[in-house]
DNA sequence: CAGGTCCAGATTTTT
DNA sequence: TCTGGACCTG
């Protein structure tokens, strides 16, 4: 077993091989930006399994299945063997799981479907029209903006009152109807046996709190293990104390210098604090080494961050001299943005980079738009991770609704889109067979039903449909009854049907490859794919492409050549993030996580103006943007500063650049939609 | 009561 | 531009 560590721990340097090689007392690493955190981590697990671990005693907690299966795969190869890591994933997606095994013990049925946001925001909307919360004269908060106090209040255990004054103000003037609504809520989610993303913590938390179940929870695991640590929530860090309350078997990995999701309710201290967590306090082990960046792309990195308000970690160094400075672009518009971008990428293949060692990152979905249009129209091909999801598409949430409402007949935000996608059937009907569903169940609801005038054919073969799934539920046939049924519907339903038909065999072949319906539905929801072409783009895998990803996808990646857009006050800064302080030192990170991705070159652009978006055709009213807040002269000066324009296209003017784009960003949405 | 039309308001990042 | 709600019609 030695032979399997040594070689490669004689890869590591004196830090990581501490971090590698130290024992079952708490441990922090703190990892920089580029410093091997991976690759320590998955040496540490190696070599734990090495030295007699059993790996079916690890708990391995990261932040996206995507770096649970890239550590898996690095262990595989480290330890030259097939090893598998069973219990690895995200918090939520290893919740669903332990739920699912203690629902006897915890007092919930074992059967419970999974609402993703949407859902919840559509089952808060259903519970506030029953409760008439939202009848007065004044607004009330959005659906979306309940939920997402709700969310707020359950992740970083607080209060309503503290919530709302700090995270909302605006809705402070709602918070005792806000305590009604979240509590029918909660009754609602209880007895169609639903849970939400926050249910998954928190019940998970709350078992916790139980001294027995949590001894023989954290018993099953000898070593738990946590990746970007900076992102865990308060409920999330007493989930792992509660567990492991002497922190033997623990460590966790992180870099308060990425720390970009307290949107989420992400809460730096939990890193900071946890050595203090137990006594004696935990080993701290820094990795400072910067392996990825060239050192001026880490000067400028570093520069960023250095103008942070408050800092815990040290900047990093590199040993990769050489390089040339980033460049910070100024262009004219964000057409000119698009072309620069289109021709520099080109180019640098010219120079042997393949398109997949290069990235476009953006702050936000939709700045991306004007660049897609111009890698289209020189057929550049490109993947976007982040931003609209393909779960997020009308005829995938009708199509797992079905599957949902079969599932689990309780689930009626699944029951009322699917008996809403029959011709004649709208919100009344659907909630009258909705209310005999607890006694006769899906099938018997429907039987009973007279079918609605001129859909007696569709009526019949949802009946036929729900009877065959009811009597002999079967994977992966029930995906084909599914399809079967949905396919007419969907046909009468979008012009485009066509094109989401493809999505549907897409979900049809992805779903057969599950043991069940009960575990294809839980991981495409807590899992989902995270491109729109991630499913649909199997044939062309070999292919070579652009990343194109929103800067949080973009976390833990890294390109030799990265583009960053809009890099403009407004932007980035985005306006939404200049209230206070700690936001605006979010978005600080957030252009420091984006710099740090970049190997060898990487551009800022700063286009000089933006054109509104509500004018007509040809029209030319804009505002002029100034260079992002976070480029003091200071700054900009470890960067190469050029301006740069399109060649002028022959016989045009170049005034009617940017309108086209929007129609295109449009359209692609509402493909979705 | 279903389903269409029209208007107002919002508008990031993700499990 | 898009969504959600209010209102109107058959």
């Amino acid at each position: 077993m030695s032979r399997i560590t040594s070689v490669a721990l004689d890869d590591l340097n004196a830090e990581q091989r501490a971090a590698v090689e130290h024992g079952s007392a708490p441990l922090l690493v703190i990892a920089g930006a580029g410093s091997g955190k991976t690759k320590t981590l998955s040496c540490r697990v190696a070599h734990l399994v090495a030295n007699g671990a059993d790996p079916s005693r690890i708990l391995l907690l990261t932040f996206s299945r995507r770096a649970a299966s890239e550590m898996i795969a690095r262990v595989g190869k480290v330890m030259a063997g097939d090893v598998r890591i069973p219990w690895a994933g995200t918090f939520h997606a290893i919740g669903a799981r332990l739920l699912r095994e203690l629902a006897p013990v915890i007092g919930i049925d074992p059967e419970f479907t999974i609402h993703d946001r949407s859902d919840s925001a559509d089952l808060m909307s259903m519970v506030r029209q029953e409760l008439g919360v939202a009848t007065g004269a004044k607004r009330f908060p959005m659906k979306g903006t309940c939920l997402a106090i709700y969310s707020r209040v359950v992740n970083a255990d607080e209060s309503i009152d503290d919530a709302v004054v700090a995270q909302f103000p605006w809705c402070r003037e709602w918070t005792a109807e806000l305590k009604t609504l979240f509590g029918a809520y909660v009754e609602a989610k209880q007895k169609q046996n639903v849970l939400d993303y926050d249910d998954l913590l928190w019940l998970w938390a709350e078992a916790m709190n139980e001294p027995a179940l949590a001894a023989e929870v954290g018993a099953r695991f000898e070593h738990v293990l946590v990746d970007e640590y900076q992102d865990t929530n308060k409920l999330q860090a007493r989930i792992l104390l509660a567990m492991k309350p002497d922190g033997r078997g623990v460590t966790v990995v992180g870099d308060d210098a990425q720390s970009i999701y307290s949107f989420r309710a992400a809460d730096v201290r939990n890193i900071l604090e946890f050595p203090k967590a137990f006594t004696p306090e935990a080993r701290l082990v820094t990795l400072e080494q910067n392996y990825r960046s060239t050192s001026p792309i880490l000067d400028a990195s570093n520069a960023v961050i250095d103008l942070a308000k408050e800092r815990f970690t040290k900047n990093l160094r590199t040993t990769r001299s050489g390089g040339t400075a980033p460049k910070l672009v100024s262009v004219r518009d964000e057409a000119a943005q698009a072309s620069y971008i289109a021709e520099s990428v080109l180019e640098a293949r010219e120079r042997g980079l393949t398109l997949m060692q290069q990235a476009i990152l953006f702050r936000a979905a939709d700045f991306s738009a004007p660049v897609e249009l111009e890698l289209a129209k020189r057929d550049i091909p490109f993947v976007k991770f982040g931003g609209l999801k393909f779960l997020e598409a009308a005829h995938v949430k009708d199509f797992l609704a079905i599957l949902r409402w079969a599932q689990n007949g309780g689930d009626r935000i699944a029951g009322f889109r699917t008996l809403q996608l029959v011709p004649g059937v709208g919100p009344a009907k659907a909630a009258r067979i909705l209310d005999a569903v607890d006694e006769f169940g899906p099938y018997g609801a429907v039987r009973n039903t007279a079918p609605p005038a001129g859909a007696a054919e569709a009526w019949d073969a949802l009946k036929e449909m729900l009877a065959a799934m009811e009597k002999t539920p079967a994977w992966p046939s029930d995906l084909d009854l599914a399809a079967r049924w949905y396919t007419p519907m969907m046909n009468e339903r979008y012009d485009d049907a066509r094109v989401r038909a493809g999505d549907i065999d897409q979900l049809q072949r992805i779903g057969a490859t599950f043991g069940g319906r009960t575990s294809f539905l839980t991981e495409l929801t807590l899992d989902p794919p995270n491109s729109t072409s991630d499913e649909s783009g199997k044939s062309s895998k070999d292919d070579d492409y652009l990343i194109l990803s929103t800067i949080h996808s973009a976390k833990g990646q890294e390109w030799k050549n990265v583009f960053v857009l809009n890099v403009v006050d407004g932007c980035m800064p985005s306006d939404l993030g200049t209230g206070s302080t700690a936001a605006l030192e979010e978005e600080r990170r957030l252009l420091y996580v984006a710099m740090t991705r970049a190997k060898d070159e990487l551009h800022l652009i700063t286009p000089q103006r933006f054109y509104h978006t509500q004018q007509s055709r040809g029209g030319d009213k804009h505002v002029y943007a100034i260079k992002s807040r976070f480029l003091p002269e200071y700054v900009c000066s470890k960067f190469q500063q050029t301006a740069w324009a399109p060649e002028p296209a022959p016989g045009e003017a170049g005034a009617n650049g940017p309108l086209p784009k929007i129609d295109l960003a449009a359209k692609a949405r509402s493909r979705f939609s």
